[in-house]
DNA sequence: TGGTTCACTGCCACATATTGCAACATCAAT
DNA sequence: ATTGATGTTGCAATATGTGGCAGTGAACCA
C-alpha cells in the first residue's frame, strides 16, 4: 500500500512521518504527547503513525513514544551479549591450546574477545592484536606483553584495519593465531563481510604457525560474500555446538580440524 | 551545548537512559540524587532505570548511584578520578581550540582523555592517538575518523609506545596536538617520567602545526627527570588553576602561552 | 450531480505500564 | 551505637496503549 499514491489537498500523514523521522534522528527519541501537540492531532493518530513507521522498521516504539534503533550504542556491546555462554566455552577451549611463552595473535571480534578473557591464567605471552578492547583487557594481565597493531579504527569492530594494520602484522613471528569470521558457509569454508577482513585473516593464516578460527553456532550455514584466502591451511575451527553432519564433513574435506568446545 | 542547560519537562524512559549512559561515559559515575533532580522524577524512578541498565550489563550499581564497568585497571582509573572536575574544564577549553575538519593528535593520559570526552560535539575530524581508551571512545562519535597508532602497550598509560609508535606518528600531518606530561617543573618546562614519553611528545611538537600541553594543578612544581625536547616551540599550556606567579613567569619566558581553563 | 466507498481521524471504554508516595529495611560514617 | 542518607517494597494515582465505533471528506463511478 502506498501512502503517496494519492495526494489529498492536506497531505498531512506523510508530512507528519517526515517530521517524526527528522526529530528522531536529531534527538534520538520522540514522545507521543509532544508530537500530538505539535501537529494538533490526537494521540491515537500519532500512535498509528508510529505503528506504521515501526512496521517499516524505521523506529522502535517504547512506552510514551518512539526511539531510534541505535542511538549511540556501540554495535559491539550488543553483539557481545549474544550467545555469551557459547563464546565463553569457545574461549576456554582456545586458551587451552596456548602454551606459556608463545606469541599469540588475536583477531578482532566478540568471540576472540572471549578468548582473551579466558587467557588470564597464562603467563609470559606476547599478544598481538588489532582490537582495542582485547588490548585494553590483556595489558593489565601480569606477565603479558601486548602489541597493538595500528591503523584506522573501524567503529563496528572497535579494531584497527587497513593497510597500516596489514603492514604492522607482517613484522611479527606468530606461534598461534585465533581468528574470527563472518560465517561458516555450507561448503565448509569461513567467509567474511569485507574484503579487508578476509584479506587480513588470510594473511594471518599464512603468517602464523597455527591458525584457528573461533566461530559460534550463529555463524553456521550463513552466507557472506568474501572467501578467506588460505583457509585450507588453517589448523582448525573451534565452535560451541556440533554443526550439521554435512557441514562438518564439508569442513573436514577442506583441511582444518573441527574442535567442538562443549566436549571439554 | 552544555548538558545541564536543557531541562526536559518530562523525559521518556529511553531518553533518560541515553543521558545516563552519556554521563556515565563522560564522568565515570552518576548519583541517583543528581539524576532525579535533572530529570525531575523521583529517586525510585531513577533506581528502576539503573536497575534496567544494570540488567543489561550497561553499568554497575553502587550505593548512591551507578558506575561504569571497568573490569580491572588499577593505575588509570584511579588517576582519572583525581581532580576530575579540573580535567573536565581543561578538556572543554582544549576542545574549544579545535575547528571542524582538523587533524587532531591526542596523547595518552587522563587529562587528554578528558579532552576526548569534550570533543563529542565536533564533526569531521581526523583523530590520531596512541591511547586505547581515547580511540575506543572517539570511534563511536559520528563524523570522526580515528587512527590508532600501533606499538607495545604500556599498561600504566593504556597506550601504545615505543619505536613503532614514533614511526607511525611521523606519517601524519597534524593540525593541532594535545599532549600530557609528567610535571610542570619550577623553571617552567614540561618534564616527563620516561625517555620514551618525553621523546614522543617532543616529536609531536615538531610535527604538529600547534601543540598544547594539558596539565592539571597536581603537576605544578613537581620534578621529573626528562625534559621534553622542543618544549619552547609548543603553542601553549592549558591548566585548570592559576599557577604561582613565579611559575607562570618562568613558563612565559620559555615561550608557550599559559591558558587557564576556569576563566572560560 | 448525487451516491457510494474508503482511508483517515477522533472519541470512548477498558487494559496495561509507569510513576510517586509512604512505610520500612539497610547501609555508611562517625 | 546512633544518625542521616540510601535502597526496597506494596499500593494507589496517573499516563499511556488498544480496539471498537462513528463521523468526515476526498475520490470514484454511474
Amino acid at each position: 500500500m502506498s501512502p503517496v499514491s494519492r495526494l489529498p489537498a492536506r497531505a498531512l500523514a506523510p508530512r507528519r512521518h517526515d517530521e517524526i523521522l527528522k526529530r528522531l534522528s536529531a534527538q534520538g527519541s520522540v514522545s507521543v504527547a509532544e508530537l500530538a501537540g505539535f501537529f494538533d492531532v490526537s494521540r491515537e493518530t500519532i500512535r498509528r503513525d508510529l505503528k506504521m513507521l515501526s512496521d517499516q522498521s524505521m523506529l522502535g516504539i517504547v512506552h510514551g513514544g518512539a526511539a531510534r534503533f541505535e542511538p549511540s550504542e556501540p554495535a559491539m556491546s550488543l553483539r557481545s551479549r549474544e550467545n555469551a555462554e557459547g563464546k565463553t566455552m569457545i574461549g576456554k577451549a582456545a586458551a587451552g591450546l596456548i602454551k606459556d611463552g608463545m606469541v599469540v595473535f588475536l583477531d578482532s571480534g566478540t568471540t576472540t574477545l572471549a578468548v582473551a578473557h579466558a587467557m588470564t591464567d597464562l603467563r609470559d605471552l606476547t599478544v598481538c592484536t588489532a582490537s582495542l578492547k582485547i588490548a585494553l583487557h590483556l595489558c593489565h594481565v601480569p606477565g603479558m606483553r601486548v602489541h597493538m597493531l595500528g591503523g584506522e579504527i573501524d567503529p563496528g569492530e572497535e579494531a584497527a584495519s587497513g593497510i597500516d594494520t596489514l603492514d604492522a602484522m607482517a613484522r611479527f613471528r606468530v606461534d598461534i593465531a585465533f581468528l574470527g569470521g563472518g560465517a561458516l558457509s555450507p561448503d565448509g569454508e569461513v567467509t567474511d563481510f569485507t574484503r579487508a577482513g578476509a584479506e587480513q585473516r588470510g594473511r594471518m593464516i599464512a603468517l602464523a604457525g597455527k591458525a584457528f578460527f573461533v566461530l559460534d553456532a550463529s555463524k553456521f550455514g550463513k552466507l557472506t560474500p568474501l572467501r578467506v584466502p588460505n583457509f585450507e591451511r588453517a589448523a582448525g575451527v573451534i565452535v560451541d555446538v556440533d554443526p550439521a553432519p554435512a557441514l562438518a564433513e564439508a569442513l573436514s574435506r577442506k583441511g582444518p580440524k573441527l574442535i567442538v568446545a562443549n566436549l571439554m
